[in-house]
DNA sequence: TGCTCACATATCATCGATTATTCGTCAATC
DNA sequence: GATTGACGAATAATCGATGATATGTGAGCA
């Protein structure tokens, strides 16, 4: 019990700063810090629930993380060190260890003596992005299909289901960030049947770089005219049946289709 | 003035621990350290004179790599922070930080608390770099002959020359060490023209991991019976003559047949 | 007016010391 | 005799301070 004591007061000094406001912005440019209220993230699958992120460095990459992918910290900005610092309550040490573990996410640019800088975005990364995401998450996709599990399946209809659920409310912004999360859930957990590590990772930080794409420029109209719903049940199902041809087919065109919705819109910013 | 002293003070800060030693082993088993003179390394390409690795961490983050992918860093083995410190004459921070930047190589695992350790190595990830490069570095490569600018014919043809120039001693290590280095540079090269960074970085990661399964386990008989410099001869040809389907197909083979020939090793070495 | 160079300032990079956590060991207990 | 809990040594994580680099500014000159 001696133990307990011991992690009680690290659980203190970890907790205690958390509750404090969002993040505000640390670039320079943007002030106006959405009041968004930091969800208690249902974090990448595999996470047991006292594994991971004890660390300062390990909590700061998923807040980092969630700053720029939820759009807070503005694309192509710089990460002035001691703003972050301060913002974040750290030291530099763990931030500067955050910062570069978000490199393997694309999210974070670096340059020897200039510093971080959150990833810029632009029409070629977008398309990019879209295509790889329709090669090799269908390519996962057709895997798990060939070798998942019964479980598998059970965990795909739950995603959906718990995504579906969802009323995403525009007036409620807790809502969307609660779909996103389930949203990406789901991509991720329709895939996890392939048991390929690495192609798991690069579809998470594909569906990462995505995500951060659609939050920015979608934000409350997800579909368009879609039925996002839809596409979304008619891919598991096809999936969980073990179809692979036309849960692939299907998917394909569900990425494309999003990529492309994205393109429009995000040539609509940087344009006029 | 000032300013000139001031610099000249830096570089030779930065100058002088190099010449020293090889490092020695790390962690904690092992420790009869293979001699090899750290060749002044023919660094990745897109490397200036003067542009990158100025810092520590930077430097590190190579220095670690080249350690781990040739295997002086035995694989699966802990990374002792202290011992790291001493042995690269560094301090704790920029270690960490390039600690930090060599997980998105997928050659360093870390877990809170318990610090960093060197990737393992198994026959089922051997089994799924092996896949993934079957299907990324094709995709790369159609996409390279469908887009690729004479420039990119030419460079494939210079990596290729200069690859097949080497003579492979086993008495001279360097040689092999050489070849290693234009033999990651034919395949980089080779895809390099399709213009998508974030595959080619994909590609980039899976070269590394699958050169560290070769450089431990097939250091001097590369290709078993293999013609390899004809496999990557043919492949050259076919992809400058823009013949996609055929280009496209040998690059297969050769990954998988490089594939199958490493999992024998391997399984010879894990079993007995 | 436009350019170059020196200086001041802001920022990044690194270090050494301090704090927190884990891991091995051993004694106490059931 | 096995399990549990407490200690101490080893190691990881963090911090505050110092050193190095880049960037902005203005004087001097063509």
């Amino acid at each position: 019990m001696t133990e307990a004591t011991t992690r009680r007061a690290t659980r203190d000094r970890l907790a205690a700063p958390a509750p404090t406001a969002p993040e505000a912005p640390i670039h320079e440019t943007s002030m106006a810090e959405t009041p968004v209220p930091m969800t208690p993230i249902p974090m990448a699958p595999g996470a047991l629930v006292g594994d991971g992120k004890n660390t300062m460095a390990s909590q700061l990459v998923d807040r980092l993380r969630e700053a720029i992918v939820s759009g807070r910290l503005e694309a192509g900005s710089k990460i002035n060190l001691e703003r972050a610092r301060e913002r974040f309550s750290v030291s530099l040490s763990p931030l500067r260890e955050a910062l570069a573990r978000l490199i393997a996410d694309g999210l974070v640019v670096f340059e020897d003596n200039r510093g971080y800088r959150v990833a810029p975005v632009s029409l070629s990364n977008l398309a990019e992005i879209t295509r790889l995401r329709e090669e090799v998450e269908v390519l996962a996709l057709r895997q798990a299909i060939a070798i998942g599990t019964v479980d598998w399946e059970g965990d795909v209809m739950r995603a959906l289901h718990r995504m579906n659920r969802i009323e995403r409310d525009p007036a409620q912004p807790e809502t969307l960030e609660q779909w996103e999360a389930y949203h990406r859930e789901f991509h991720l957990t329709l895939i996890a049947g392939c048991r390929m590590p690495l192609l798991l990772n690069f579809c998470g930080v594909l569906l990462n770089l995505n995500d951060r794409y659609r939050r920015t420029f979608l934000r409350r109209t997800p579909g368009g005219d879609r039925n996002v719903a839809q596409e979304h049940g008619e891919i598991a199902q096809l999936a969980v049946a073990r179809d692979a041809d036309d849960a692939c087919a299907r998917l394909r065109e569900h990425i494309h289709r999003t990529g492309t919705n994205l393109q429009r819109h995000l040539a609509g910013t940087l344009a006029p």
